[in-house]
DNA sequence: GTTGCGCCTCTTTTT
DNA sequence: GAGGCGCAAC
């Protein structure tokens, strides 16, 4: 069962237009036992034949991009079934749910809807996660656990480093969430890690000494709660496996034969726990491409794929090289950006296609230009080419880019849909009412509570709550616990308090004890009610209120439609059930029927394992794409060049690449370089589009010398490596819808022609004119920034 | 206890 | 340009 969410269009929270629909999917799996078994194995190349065949024994299978990966998963899986493997015994491992959903669609053709509905396969958190649930009590946790989203986890570690006195400044709550989740990762306990001297010395260098102990804290904090983050229903896994050696057995005895997809992007804590399922029978089998791999900020390790040979000395290796997707010009851009990473793992991707179209780079004055650029090729390849709207894909680095296009495209009267970004399920009305159903099924979980106790308002404020709280940890209760005992209670809260908490315990009580007797809907219908939500939206009358109240509805036809899907295949169809589902749904999940003819807009990572017949890749500039947050090592720029890789490769026709050179950032116009990674591709499969705009540079020529640099103090980003570009003939007129503000940095505007400079610390104190040859005031910082912009860019300064 | 305003910081990427 | 936080007013 997958929960699918269609686009909705973000206009805004005033507008009439915000909309959500979105609905559940099932698998389509005929209901006959129809054996289908057609012959498969002419549908590959003699590559893919022995990667589906070869079943016994761990197998290495290094798949190109488009080289028909997921083929040879499912054909493989197929083959097993019909060799009498039982359907229940084969683990597969996906990226996505979707992936899993696609896959099992296609596997039952071949073998059959009832077969293929019993592999286990899923992503890895839902797989564990349904494993955990049904050896909770081990571990010590309830089977009714409920699951932290990062929002959660956020806002408990802020409680406890505002708890232990810490200075906020320095513990920021997504830097501390960063370190534990990589320890938790990398299997490091909170006792390890007061023990690790790396972690510890690191931790002391960036201030934040106390990690460790806020980390112990945070990790008995959700013990209590009775809940888990996302990482531990990874990491206890592993305890499980750890510690109850007889559990292990049972699962590595069920798994005769593993599959694991997108190999490249496990953690160690994954891998472990593959390592440990697989030890039984060996029959391990990873699909990966090492030129893909862009998780690392989630301890994906590059290395589980290079070092499988280590680790599995029997393997058998399989290289699918010929990709199918792509034209030969795309393969062979692509081709010509990987080979400037070091660590991979030598293959020789080809394509047989057509060679099709150079990869188009576009140059726009502005991110607003950037949009009107983009769009209008969709339209004219669509009314030329006769393109669907759902050939074609916006890729992007960052979530915050989409905003313009979306208003390009509506402008344009396009379709489209996003993923990622805010998504449906976290939207406020929403997480209220999920974080209801989590209480009620698992009245430990304190953030949930912490969430609604006063929404809406039922007079219980903050000076009550921290009350709770601290006779929470006094007495090493969980806060529900606190409410519900009388004696306690009495002591702390006047009468009308200690009324008001009474109430609230009775009606959470009264939804629990429901759970039981009513159907799933039926309960969340009747907690949307009893709660006030209801009537508090009913109350309001304004359209985001109405809109709200639509996605309240939304989110109960999805609980129908949930359980009903979940009765007709056989599964759980409870609450904790359903909550599970929406708190591990990827980005991919969400899709729905309406959505079909559509332009896609994403970020880069979530377009893994798509394609598209044409493929926009955007704001290719220094900063934005590489990262700054990466650009500074080796290793980050691999990544980032990796993922400009995986951008290049989901293009199917044609790969349309641009820059824009002034963007909002900060709420302000800056001015920016395009990426190095432009200039990396071989020149060969590239074309410049209509502005004559051509690279003149190598990069850092117009950087100045070292002893310049240092006396720039901050502003020495000016330098950073980066190809120069330079105008060749007529300037070109800038657009009149062009960000334009009268102050702050970089908003010099055309006319004053600014070229592969950053600003830094310049101010714009005044403008006068019209664009695009208006005058700016420039205050500098300092003179040798003055100097600086003098000698290399070309702008007039008065006075 | 609640609401509203002004100031501050922040920006990768995701299960 | 948005979201979070602290403070002041109700």
């Amino acid at each position: 069962m997958y929960l699918i969410q269609s686009s909705y269009r973000r206009v805004n929270y005033y507008g009439c237009c915000t909309h959500f629909k979105y609905h559940f999917r099932y698998l389509c799996i005929p209901k006959k036992k129809e054996r289908l078994v057609q012959n498969y194995l002419e549908q590959l190349n003699p590559a893919q034949q022995e990667a589906v065949v070869t079943t016994k024994g761990p197998s290495l299978v290094i798949a190109g991009a488009g080289s028909g990966k997921t083929r040879v998963l499912t054909f493989r899986i197929a083959h097993l079934l019909t060799q009498d493997v039982a359907p229940h015994r084969i683990l597969a491992l996906t990226f996505t749910n979707k992936a899993a959903k696609e896959m099992k669609e296609r596997i039952a053709a071949i073998v059959g809807g009832d077969v293929a509905r019993n592999l286990w396969m899923g992503t890895f958190h839902s797989i564990f996660a349904r494993i955990l649930r049904s050896e909770a009590s081990k571990l010590g946790y309830p089977s009714s656990f409920t699951i932290y989203d990062t929002a959660d986890s956020k806002s408990l570690l802020k409680s406890i480093i505002k708890g232990m006195k810490l200075n906020d400044k320095e513990y920021k709550v997504g830097a501390v969430l960063g370190r534990i989740s990589a320890a938790k990762n990398d299997l490091v306990t909170p006792a390890a890690y007061a023990r690790d001297q790396h972690r510890m010395m690191e931790d002391q260098a960036s201030k934040k000494g106390m990690v460790y102990e806020i980390y112990a804290r945070y990790m008995r904090q959700c013990y209590k709660s009775g809940v888990m983050d996302f990482d531990d229903l990874l990491l206890n896994t592993n305890i499980l496996f750890r510690d109850y050696p007889e559990v292990l057995q049972k699962y590595q005895n069920w798994f005769q034969y593993i599959m694991v997809d997108e190999y490249q992007d496990t953690n160690y804590s994954q891998y472990i726990i593959i390592k440990k399922l697989a030890e039984k029978h060996g029959n391990i089998c990873v699909v990966g491409d090492d030129a893909q791999s862009i998780y690392s900020f989630r301890g994906a390790k590059i290395e589980n794929i290079l070092n499988f040979r280590n680790d599995y000395p029997g393997y058998k290796l399989f290289k699918l090289e010929q990709n199918y997707r792509s034209t030969k010009n795309i393969v062979n851009a692509a081709n010509s950006i990987i080979k400037k990473n070091t660590k991979q793992i030598k293959k020789a991707v080809f394509s047989e296609n057509d060679i099709g179209n150079k990869i188009k780079i576009h140059n726009a004055y502005s991110d607003i230009e950037e949009g009107y650029i983009v769009i209008n090729d969709i339209k004219d390849k669509r009314l030329k080419q006769h393109y669907e709207f759902q050939d074609f894909a916006i890729l992007y680095r960052t979530n915050a880019q989409s905003r313009i296009f979306e208003e390009a495209l509506r402008k344009g009267n396009m379709p489209y849909k996003i993923y990622g970004g805010l998504s449906f399920y976290q939207r406020k009305e929403i997480k209220d009412l999920l974080a209801y159903c989590r209480l009620t099924v698992n009245t430990a979980d304190q953030e949930a509570l912490k969430r609604i106790i006063n929404y809406p308002a039922r007079g219980i404020g903050k000076t009550t709550l921290e009350k709770i709280e601290m006779a929470a940890s006094a007495s090493g209760k969980s806060m529900w616990e606190v409410m519900v005992s009388l004696e306690q209670t009495a002591q702390l809260f006047n009468a009308g308090t200690q009324k008001k908490l009474n109430s609230f315990v009775g009606l959470i009580n009264g939804f629990s004890a429901a759970m039981n007797q009513q159907s799933a809907y039926d309960l969340v219908m009747e907690i949307a009610t009893q709660s006030g939500m209801m009537k508090e939206l009913y109350h309001d009358r304004t359209p985001e209120a109405i809109a709200r109240q639509e996605n309240i509805q939304e989110l109960l036809n999805g609980i129908q439609e949930f359980t009903n899907n979940r009765l007709e295949e056989g599964g759980e169809t409870g609450l904790v059930h359903f909550l599970e589902e929406v708190s591990l749904l990827t980005d991919q999940d969400n899709e729905s029927e309406d959505d079909i003819n559509k332009v896609t807009l994403m970020t880069i990572h979530s377009s893994k394992g798509l394609e598209f017949k044409n493929v926009y890749i955007v704001g290719v500039e220094e900063g934005l794409f590489p990262s700054n947050m990466t650009k500074d090592s080796q290793q980050g720029i691999e990544e980032e060049r990796r993922l400009f890789y995986v951008a290049v490769t989901r293009a199917e026709d044609n790969a349309t690449i641009s820059f824009a050179r002034t963007r909002y950032k900060y709420g302000e116009s800056a001015f920016c370089r395009p990426s190095r990674f432009i200039g990396e591709i071989d020149e060969a499969f590239v074309e410049f589009s209509g502005e004559q705009i051509k690279i003149v540079d190598q990069p850092g020529k117009f950087a100045p010398k070292q002893p310049e640099r240092r006396s720039l103090g901050r502003s020495q980003q000016i330098q950073k490596p980066g190809y120069n570009f330079k105008k060749v003939g007529e300037q070109q007129a800038a657009p009149k819808s062009a960000a334009f503000k009268g102050t702050g940095n970089g908003n010099l505007q055309p006319g004053v022609t600014v070229e592969h400079v950053r600003f830094g610390k310049g101010k714009v104190v005044s403008v006068e004119g019209q664009m695009p040859n208006a005058k700016a005031t420039v205050d500098f910082e300092n003179a040798g920034l003055k100097q600086l912009l003098l000698k290399f860019a070309k702008f007039k300064i008065l006075g």
